[in-house]
DNA sequence: TATTGTACGTAGCAGATTTC
DNA sequence: GAAATCTGCTACGTACAATA
């Protein structure tokens, strides 16, 4: 989907981009050679197509800064495919929900294979080094929560593609929380973390506090289970996210 | 419960091109 | 050359919904 994306070329908006779609120019490339098919302004043509050669350039290359720059919020997670194989999945544990008045517990990072947690007074100040190792980060309601929360803690973490899967999911029809369109497409927790949520992981880390060494280990498996479900929940609906962008296209 | 980023719709403006 | 048209950008305000 991003090497048939337009919109991060200045002065492309979704008119232009749709009309290189109706044309039936499916990538960069097919645009680079079939470009005189599509009938625009001479300064605009000049721009998109040096903006094309330009993308072809930086996705070669492996530069996701140069991406998470220039496309808007609610289209990096047209990105997905090409870093895939550089994606953290990150779920945070707090002690509420002010970045300014609480503090993060655990931060927990899935790269595909393996989780690591870090945790607050053994090893969470790593985390920011472990984020730094990825080029896009996946979240839910991310934008909102989790990064604040780790850039109020740790400034500068991220300059990576962020998708934050909660806004292209709800675009598919799938809106409510994280555990709720979990069970929408299938996926189940385990016994020890089924029914835990949010405010049962400030309890949790209040139990550790307190010296209980188990209450860590339930919440670390919770923490566990979000981040893996996040990678499970992107590879079923990204090819869905896909099909509508392509449908609303057509309609229009 | 506090917080707040994002989507969405709308309006107005600017720049480039096309048409007459 | 002037007017019309097209397109993108920006700035609002509002509503929503998810997080621990």
């Amino acid at each position: 989907m991003l090497t048939n994306t337009y919109i991060h070329i200045p002065n492309i908006g979704t008119t232009t981009e749709r009309r290189i779609w109706d044309c039936g120019i499916k990538c960069w490339e097919d645009y680079v050679e079939n470009h005189n098919m599509i009938k625009l302004p001479r300064t605009k043509k000049r721009l998109l197509l040096s903006g094309v050669e330009e993308s072809i350039e930086q996705l070669s290359s492996g530069n996701h800064k140069y991406f998470a720059r220039r496309l808007p919020m609610n289209m990096q997670w047209r990105a997905y495919r090409h870093f895939k194989e550089k994606t953290a999945y990150v779920d945070i544990e707090t002690t509420g929900l002010s970045c300014q008045n609480d503090r993060i517990t655990m931060i927990g990072i899935y790269n595909g294979n393996e989780t690591k947690t870090f945790v607050r007074g053994i090893d969470l100040d790593k985390a920011p080094a472990e984020l730094g190792k990825y080029k896009q980060i996946i979240t839910f309601n991310g934008a909102r929560f989790d990064l604040p929360f780790i850039e109020y803690e740790f400034p500068g973490t991220f300059d990576q593609i962020h998708i934050d899967l909660m806004y292209p999911l709800k675009k598919i029809g799938y809106s409510g929380g994280l555990k709720k369109i979990e069970s929408m497409l299938g996926l189940r927790r385990s016994d020890e973390t089924a029914g835990i949520t949010g405010l049962d992981a400030v309890r949790l880390w209040k139990r550790y506090e307190r010296g209980n060494s188990e209450a860590l280990e339930t919440l670390i498996k919770y923490n566990t289970e979000d981040v893996v479900n996040l990678e499970k929940i992107i590879r079923i609906t990204h090819p869905w996210m896909i099909e509508r962008e392509l449908k609303v296209s057509k309609k229009s």
